[in-house]
DNA sequence: GGTTACGGT
């Protein structure tokens, strides 16, 4: 343990808790962000995981760590095994054990942001993914632990600059980093299942090993380095949870071997890394670590370090295999999330299975039941609360609470998108009451117009993990609405529908809205649990906000800034800028401010842009602007101004902040206040000019 | 079969 090299850059743990972060968690991702920051930037279309996943294999050594989990990063992992809503991969492990590892797409979203895809030679491709081996408890991962490792994929070799990938990734150091996870009810309910019997290698080979590539396993098997034979691998496991402390075999010549050759290596430490490096090691585990994991961990070592180029394997992508179900998966915590929870039933890890990992053990029947699905009119209807992470396509129907404007995206194919959150319409308790969905469409018109207390079905969207939470994407082309409003009570029908006119299906709807109504009364609309979208006048100086703008001039400083206004007026913008608006001369101004003796109450707010400043290229007055999180602050004469982005300071350095405004309704709107305005200043012209004009004393004595 | 968007200060 000691003398290890840093054929790892661990950057410590993080948490993703996204609520509550601390101070120091923030600043550990800063540093992590600026580590990675020294390593040049892969193009993220290149990685573009799905045309990897043909190709890359990577098979993982995954050491004996030290705490609960360790966390190793490994690019492209996201599409290798995509099953159910959930990432999977498979490793190697040196006891020639394959683990079958699975996690959330958030998870990747997540450590995407921190890890960007680094290019480390032409060849390599690292970034993000993650194993959590946890050898000292019960084997788990969790969703939401973020990756605390950067490899230094020198170590890898591949035998050809296009096709298959081996490597052989040491993971040295555990990390525990912990969120309750949507997966954890999965795990949960399999830990239940499993604890009554002696715990069998949580992510030993799976029984029909066929399922994940047989490939892999056979030859693998037969090719890879025999491990030390480790047998008893209940027992293991077992002794494993009772060691806590344990720590991670890696050998320390060959390692650092490894690292005076390759010189770069040096570049991969970080203060924090040698630190930590140095507490470990002081702290050394191993000298706790009781006689059974003493022998394991020496009998693997060696092998660990002489470990021969991995031989290439041929096989399938792993998401063309389903994960076996059978194979017992790792134990999650007590979730804290009730979603996807369901009743205590003799049949729900079967369900679970199912939903998580994709096994066909659950006849469809089965899975209707346990997800209280209904047909109705034609359409397999999924409760809200019962809509599951899982690869096939759902329908279901709610009540919409709230939606966001329609933006066009930025990048992708750069499609019209509408979030919607729907609230459960079925008289179901104990569960996760809202749900979100993104519709893409390539033409705005094709997206439905709904507003609060309307009634969405959305049939055929798929599903995925995002924020902790299920979250619905309608892709354009496949994805199927009906929008019943409340306001009138029509229905109105996506392309797709129109054909079909699903009038039972409008019915159920219907009936759920009837109910709902006489039930609960209109509901209110609930506020969007978005940030703060503020006209001017209501920006408070400490608060982000996102606002619907129109530009009214550039910058003429030095820092890069649009000049804005939604034709509302804050006490804290200065009148003195409202000449920017053509509207008032600036000695018309002069007066009114002298007037009214107050320099405030203007509607032209200067936000500086401080990243993706090359986008304000495309922009000039008159355009219409969202922006979001715009960070307000005062100046030194006290007036409000709003920032977007610091680089240096943000923690999502990539994301644009700037859009223009698609929908027409937000423009008007504007427009309208804008009219007011205009109409405003001609009334107080033309009385001022009628004052000047007349002789008599004006009321400005 | 599933990018784009969302998230955070």
């Amino acid at each position: 343990m000691k003398g290890q090299k840093n054929h790892l850059v661990s950057c410590d743990a993080i948490t993703t808790s996204t609520y509550e972060e601390s101070t120091a968690s923030k600043l550990r991702k800063k540093q992590i962000c600026n580590l990675i920051g020294q390593y040049k930037l892969d193009d993220e279309k290149e990685g573009r995981l799905g045309r990897l996943c043909n190709t890359a294999q990577w098979i993982i050594k995954v050491a004996q760590s030290r705490g609960a989990m360790s966390c190793l990063m490994i690019k492209n992992v996201d599409y290798l095994g995509r099953r159910e809503g959930v990432w999977a991969m498979s490793v190697i492990t040196a006891d020639n054990q394959k683990l079958n590892l699975a996690f959330p797409g958030r998870w990747f979203n997540e450590v995407k942001e921190y890890f960007r895809p680094q290019q480390y030679n032409p060849f390599i491709l690292s970034g993000a993914g993650a194993i959590i081996h946890p050898s000292s408890d019960k084997l788990s991962f969790s969703a939401n632990a973020c990756c605390l490792y950067m490899l230094d994929v020198s170590q890898f070799k591949s035998d050809n600059q296009h096709s298959a990938w081996h490597g052989w990734l040491d993971v040295s150091e555990a990390v525990i980093v912990e969120k309750p996870s949507l997966c954890e009810v999965a795990e949960e309910r399999k830990a239940d299942a499993t604890d009554e019997e002696p715990q069998p290698e949580i992510f030993s080979t799976p029984p029909q090993s066929q399922h994940l590539s047989p490939s892999v396993n056979r030859p693998q098997q037969k090719s890879l380095p025999t491990p030390p034979a480790v047998d008893e691998n209940s027992n293991i496991q077992s002794d494993n949870r009772k060691q806590k402390d344990q720590t991670i075999s890696c050998k320390e010549e060959t390692v650092s071997q490894k690292s005076q050759a390759n010189p770069r290596k040096e570049e991969f430490l970080s203060p924090i890394f040698s630190t930590k490096r140095k507490s470990i090691d002081e702290n050394d585990p191993s000298s706790h670590r009781s006689q059974k994991q003493r022998s394991i961990a020496s009998s693997v070592e060696p092998d660990w370090l002489d470990t021969p180029a991995p031989v290439r394997i041929d096989r399938r992508p792993m998401d063309t295999l389903p994960l076996d179900t059978n194979t017992p998966t790792p134990s999650f915590k007590k979730s804290s999330s009730n979603i996807s929870e369901k009743p205590a039933t003799s049949n729900q890890s079967n369900t679970t299975a199912n939903t998580f990992r994709g096994g066909k053990t659950m006849s469809k029947k089965a899975i209707a039941e346990a997800q209280e699905q209904r047909t109705v009119g034609g359409y397999l209807i999924t409760p809200i609360c019962k809509v599951t992470c899982m690869y096939k396509k759902q329908n279901t129907f709610g009540r919409v609470t709230s939606n966001e404007q329609i933006i066009r995206a930025g990048s992708g194919t750069g499609d019209y998108k509408l979030t919607a959150y729907l609230e459960d319409v079925f008289p179901l308790q104990g569960y996760k009451p809202l749900m979100t969905f993104n519709l893409f469409e390539s033409k705005q018109s094709d997206l439905p117009s709904c507003k609060a207390g309307d009634m969405l079905a959305i049939v055929n969207f798929a599903t995925r993990e995002f924020n902790s939470a299920i979250q619905g994407t309608g892709y354009k082309g496949s994805t199927g609405w009906i929008v019943l409003s409340a306001e009138t009570g029509k229905f109105q029908f996506s392309k797709s529908m129109e054909i079909a006119r699903p009038m039972i299906l409008c019915d159920e709807m219907r009936t759920h809205f009837d109910r709902m109504y006489k039930s609960i009364g209109t509901p209110a609309p609930v506020e969007s649990r978005r940030r703060r979208q503020a006209k001017l006048s209501e920006v408070e100086p400490t608060v982000f906000f996102n606002a619907e703008v129109q530009v009214v001039s550039m910058w003429d400083g030095l820092q890069p800034c649009i000049y804005v206004t939604d034709y509302t007026c804050h006490p804290r913008l200065p009148m003195a800028q409202d000449v920017r608006l053509n509207v008032y001369t600036q000695d018309e101004l002069k007066k009114q401010m002298e007037r009214e003796r107050n320099e405030g109450g203007g509607r032209v707010m200067p936000v500086y842009v401080w990243e993706h400043t090359d986008i304000l290229q495309d922009i000039k007055a008159g355009d219409y602007l969202s922006m979001r999180n715009v960070r307000p602050k005062l100046n030194k004469a006290d007036f409000l101004e709003g920032n977007i982005g610091d680089k240096d300071d943000s923690l999502h350095p990539n994301k644009i902040n700037i859009y223009k405004i698609a929908d027409e309704e937000i423009i008007k709107a504007i427009e309208e206040r804008k009219e007011a305005y205009q109409e405003e200043a001609a009334i107080s012209q033309a009385e001022s000019s009628y004052q000047q004009s007349s002789a008599s004393p004006s009321a400005s004595q």
